[in-house]
DNA sequence: GGATCGACTTGATTATCGTCAAGGCAGGCG
DNA sequence: CGCCTGCCTTGACGATAATCAAGTCGATCC
């Protein structure tokens, strides 16, 4: 389903740089694994064993709080590395890794990944590629928090996914509204009122599909701003380094 | 006041690790400067031209939105890089950068950075430290505001403040407080109101300085958690690779 | 000293959002 | 089919934090 391995280390984007023997030696030890959802990959506090590449599929990374509350912080898509920074800092992961939806993950063992960056250049320009793509996801995100209300907040994820999925007058939402509402900071609650508020105001929503019937209108409530959403009007490029490789739409689980 | 040019470049945290013949070819046409309060580095939607690197001080990156607020994303402090991320994948800032005390900032050519970090395997550790140690304070920041109410946030930034300044019982604020509700993600007035409130809860205020007085109460209503807040309680150690070089305390301006 | 300015505080009010509770609706299963 | 269960929606209410508006305090500057 996945494709098998030969398929896969000849057209995998993070490690495709390296000379053949230098990757078949990382690769000699390493695992890939097609997990079913609802997998954690690694809980939060612990150390990182190995470093996760993720191959096909999604991963999201939950908070959670002394008692209990768990929220997304992030969601990382296929072809990216599962959190970079704590295994190249040797430190304890901050987030909890959980699956929900079958995903592909390659696990390199983490001192052998680390040797690795360190002594190739090819290497390590992914890698820092990879490191400074997610740092600019999170100051986005915070400035989406610190600067807007849950309303525009919504309104610009539509205008996001319509613009990611190329589809300018419908946006489907990708996973369970619940998850998404966390994604976006706010209760389930919210975020369905924020869907009710916003039907007056250019889109009507059935189910998991968004119509997007007044996008003049929408743009007018949402404020999006290049500079704390992550894609372009207009442009057909899904913005950044990432441009799908197996990542055929497959909807939930 | 801040040294002479030897003393600085034989002891910079960031390219001390260098080849003595690499680090003054990169210092070569670098510039130091002794910035004072209030300078603006770079604006917001702007493409870096150098990467900074603060060598003594702090300088605090703005959000700001459409409609012109303005909130704190992070302080970056010394000795650090400010904002490899947009350095090294050469996008545009999404922060503007600001000093408000007087600032030692080395100043490289973005091109020539990018082309030393790529060639010098010494500089790539230093690089991708100072990136996975902004990363993970992004992710730490997101779970505050996502998991934690005003008066939380409030109470685990005197705690933390507290640990890092080696004092158990006084905290004393590291600028003003407008500028702290904005980094806490709330308005001065919340932050006033979440001080007034603290007080029943074992600290006293005058002025910059806060007095803990009842550490159990504090913490207790403040609910601290190591996967959140970037501190030890009891151990000395700051925390993170990050250890105070030419960091005299000089409070604002 | 008196005026002025900025930073902070306080109070009253409103807006926003979370919480609690109930209900709808679709899918799965006996 | 009827009955679950999970997910979502809706409504009523309450908590939290923002906004608006004075008012205090201290420092600076004539």
């Amino acid at each position: 389903m996945l494709g098998n391995w030969e398929l896969l280390t000849d057209r995998l984007p993070l490690l495709g740089c390296l000379p053949a023997a230098e990757r078949d030696q990382l690769l000699g030890n390493a695992v890939l694994q097609t997990v079913p959802p609802g997998t954690i990959l690694f809980e939060q506090g612990t150390d990182p064993n190995f470093q996760h590449i993720i191959v096909a599929g999604r991963v999201h990374l939950f908070g959670r709080s002394a008692d209990g509350r768990e929220v997304v912080i992030q969601v990382v898509a296929a072809p990216d590395l599962l959190l970079p920074a704590a295994v190249l800092s040797a430190s304890p992961y901050l987030t909890q890794a959980r699956t929900l939806e079958t995903t592909g993950i390659l696990m390199i063992h983490a001192e052998a990944f680390r040797s690795a960056v360190f002594s190739q250049p090819a290497l390590v320009r992914e890698v820092i590629g990879s490191l400074s793509g997610q740092f600019r996801r999170m100051v986005r995100q915070i400035k989406n928090l610190k600067l807007r209300t849950s309303i525009e907040r919504t309104g610009c994820y539509i205008l996001s996914l319509s613009a990611q999925q190329q589809t300018p007058d419908r946006a489907v939402l990708p996973y369970g509204k619940n998850l998404i509402a966390s994604e976006l900071g706010i209760t389930p609650e919210s975020f369905s009122r924020a869907l009710g508020s916003l039907q007056s105001h250019g889109i009507s929503v059935q189910g998991d599909t968004i119509e997007i019937r007044d996008r003049r209108s929408l743009v007018a409530i949402s404020a999006p701003d290049p500079l704390i959403d992550d894609w372009e009007e207009g442009s057909g490029s899904v913005g950044g380094v990432r441009t799908g490789i197996i990542d055929e739409k497959e909807k939930r689980s």
